[in-house]
RNA sequence: GGGUGAGUUCCCGAGUGGCCAAAGGGAACAGACUGUAAAUCUGUCGUCAGUGACUUCGGUGGUUCGAAUCCACCCUCACCCA
């Protein structure tokens, strides 16, 4: 069976992975999927740095901006959506490529990876946070030594939340999270060409983040937060990076700028908790962008990179042909 | 000019004779990550060798077996009085 050829565009937050995924569709005849846990909701189109009809340049972006803001949303829920984009791109004759920064979200997607069959049990997790609360970790800890140990051990007790995600999994399932994981594993369907940004100076990296959250400020940012916070239950979208950090500053607790300088510094640790994620998949082909004098020459790197892509896939399926 | 208080490792900040390379927090760096992932968790964090040595707590000098901690003088900052 032939692969679908995709291209996954990933990297850091700031790092220019929206335009280079447009550059690469208008190169190619692409068409766009984010991969972004942030992106998919409607609204917070400044915190969230989407990109404008304008830097889309007219090509289709999907899994972009279609949920509601108070709806809850996981990788589950991504991969599903995702897998019918990327098949009816494909059908379609056009090149899917996926672009963002949500480690997760890419890996279960392109690594195909079957998660869980049982769909997510609110009430059952509800009951082991309250469990944890009464009681505090230990308890749930030994249970989960006692029924899947491989896991256990590698559990550190602060890490609450996977113990009780542990735990979710095998009474939901009756699947230990170590045979989940092993059951995980299945062949993709996709022949991936990872292209990765990055910066060779950590300091340039840092920089355009703080020039792009002044820019936020600039655009807007404050009147869209102050709309945010006033909703109820936001749920998976209330931990984006952007609206919460200025909500010190409209209780009157910090200046303006200084709740400035805590988005930009939490954006960082952002960015830099994504370069670990990233820095693990040896297919990358990372591209350095302050080692380039201009944009253009940097495009062409990636352009090179995906014609050899190309190139190499076509050998392949001729052999296969001879 | 007089008085009081303060100066601690990148930052904030504890420490008022040995148990102090110095609590705690932050930042930074590194790692993890299978249905909350822009979330969450972990490790390192004076230097060098790696169960030890060396340099550090505004500066200089002193007391002491031993000082970030006590004394003297000096410098800087804050506040009060003039």
């Amino acid at each position: 069976m032939n692969k679908i050829p995709v291209v996954a565009v990933v990297g850091p937050t700031a790092s220019g992975k929206s335009d280079l995924a447009v550059e690469i569709c208008r190169r190619f005849n692409g068409e766009a999927i984010s991969a972004d846990s942030m992106q998919i909701y409607k609204g917070l189109d400044i915190s969230t740095a989407k990109p404008t009809e304008e830097e889309k340049k007219g090509i289709p972006h999907h899994m972009m901006d279609f949920l509601d803001n108070t709806k809850s949303f996981s990788v589950a829920d991504y991969q599903l959506m995702a897998e019918k984009c990327i098949a009816d791109i494909s059908s379609r004759g056009k090149l899917p490529v996926v672009v963002g920064g949500t480690g997760l979200y890419i890996d279960t997607l392109l690594n195909n990876v079957r998660l869980t069959e049982d769909s997510f049990d609110e009430a059952l997790r509800e009951k082991l946070i309250s469990r944890f609360e009464a009681e505090g970790i230990e308890p749930l800890l030994t249970e989960l030594q006692e029924i899947d140990p491989e896991y256990a051990a590698k559990m550190h007790p602060n890490n609450v939340k996977r113990i009780i995600r542990a735990l979710e999994v095998w009474y939901s399932s009756g699947v230990t999270m170590t045979q989940q994981i092993e059951n995980s594993h299945a062949e993709s369907p996709y022949d991936v060409l990872y292209i990765g940004l990055d910066a060779q100076d950590r300091d340039y990296l840092y920089n355009r983040i703080n020039l792009r959250v002044d820019v936020m400020l600039a655009n807007g940012l404050e009147a869209e937060a102050r709309d945010y916070l006033n909703k109820p239950d936001t749920s998976t979208s209330s931990q984006a990076i952007g609206c919460k950090e200025l909500k010190p500053y409209f209780d009157g607790v910090l200046t303006l700028n200084e709740a400035a300088d805590n988005l930009k510094q939490a954006t960082r640790r952002y960015a830099k908790r994504q370069l670990t994620w990233f820095r693990r998949n040896k297919e990358i082909n990372w591209i350095l962008i302050d080692t380039f004098s201009s944009k253009d020459e940097m495009y062409e790197k990636a352009f090179s990179i995906t014609e050899e892509w190309e190139r190499r896939m076509n050998d392949v399926s001729e052999q296969k042909n001879d």
